[in-house]
DNA sequence: GTCGATGCAAAGCATTTGCACAGAA
DNA sequence: TTCTGTGCAAATGCTTTGCATCGAC
């Protein structure tokens, strides 16, 4: 049986003639397993630790890859400065991310993605993506820190 | 008379117990007068033009001290990857960044305000700011280029 | 066998930092 | 005078690239 990312993979590689590597699929292998936010450089090490022999280039590389394949999707700039990335749901949502204590909080608003549409409709623009984030402060009312 | 942005400067600083030099208020004034969304790089660029004795690092320094104080803004990454800034006007807006040609729209949706707020107090969060970023194309009738 | 993919190390680049000096307070 | 701010250059750290080799097709 096939996963959905498998799939994907497959998928892209044959339409745009690139080659189904050990890389590659070791690289979205490990990235599937990633359910949290994560940098380039954590996958770089995630990787690396399970497969010795795989570079940080071809790590680098293959998550263009993998972006472009859908698998992958870059959310935000982590606190470092450096983009976030997470594994390709099926589910779209956007990004709550404490400033106090840096944990991010997913969330999905059906009433504001309809506004959404209908503004960029509205300017004649064709959306293609989006990137939603709130930087807000979650222990104002003392309720536990979202996970 | 006293434009908004040296009032901002002059207070923070006080406020911040910080010194209110030369080269802070050269940086400051070329930001004033950028109306465009500006990566740091273009920045030094414009400021070492008018100021031939101001230094790169000052200008990095400076842009952190003027976000502080509520003069710039810092916006998306721009396709180099590198953060775009803009001078704080009053309004707020958020961005439409075509993905073809690369031009920035900005609009101001009261009711998609109005819904998000409402979003992050339900789920417990006191907002502090937002970035919200639509990626799109400005030319509805033309079709996509799948290579 | 071809030619794209990879690993390694070097290069590239935006940004930060160390340090001696300049200049606000 | 005191001590922060600045300019310069070196250092840093993430990312990309050149190149010889490897491996998918």
């Amino acid at each position: 049986m096939k996963t959905a990312w498998e799939g994907k993979l497959l998928n892209y590689l044959k339409n745009k003639g690139l080659r189904h590597s050990e890389a590659r699929t070791k690289v979205a292998s490990v990235v599937a397993e990633s359910e949290e936010h994560f940098d380039i450089q954590q996958l770089v090490a995630r990787v690396q630790k399970k497969y010795k022999d795989i570079g940080a280039a071809t790590v680098y590389r293959t998550v263009k890859t993998l972006v472009e394949a859908g698998i992958l999707r870059e959310t935000f700039q982590g606190s470092a400065g450096v983009s976030l990335f997470e594994f390709t749901s099926e589910d779209h949502h956007d990004h709550i991310v404490c400033v106090d204590c840096g944990s991010i909080f997913e969330f999905h608003d059906e009433a504001l993605e309809a506004i959404q549409a209908r503004t960029v409709q509205s300017h004649g623009f064709e959306e293609v993506r989006h990137q939603h984030v709130i930087y807000a402060r979650c222990r104002l009312l003392q309720k536990g820190t979202p996970e």
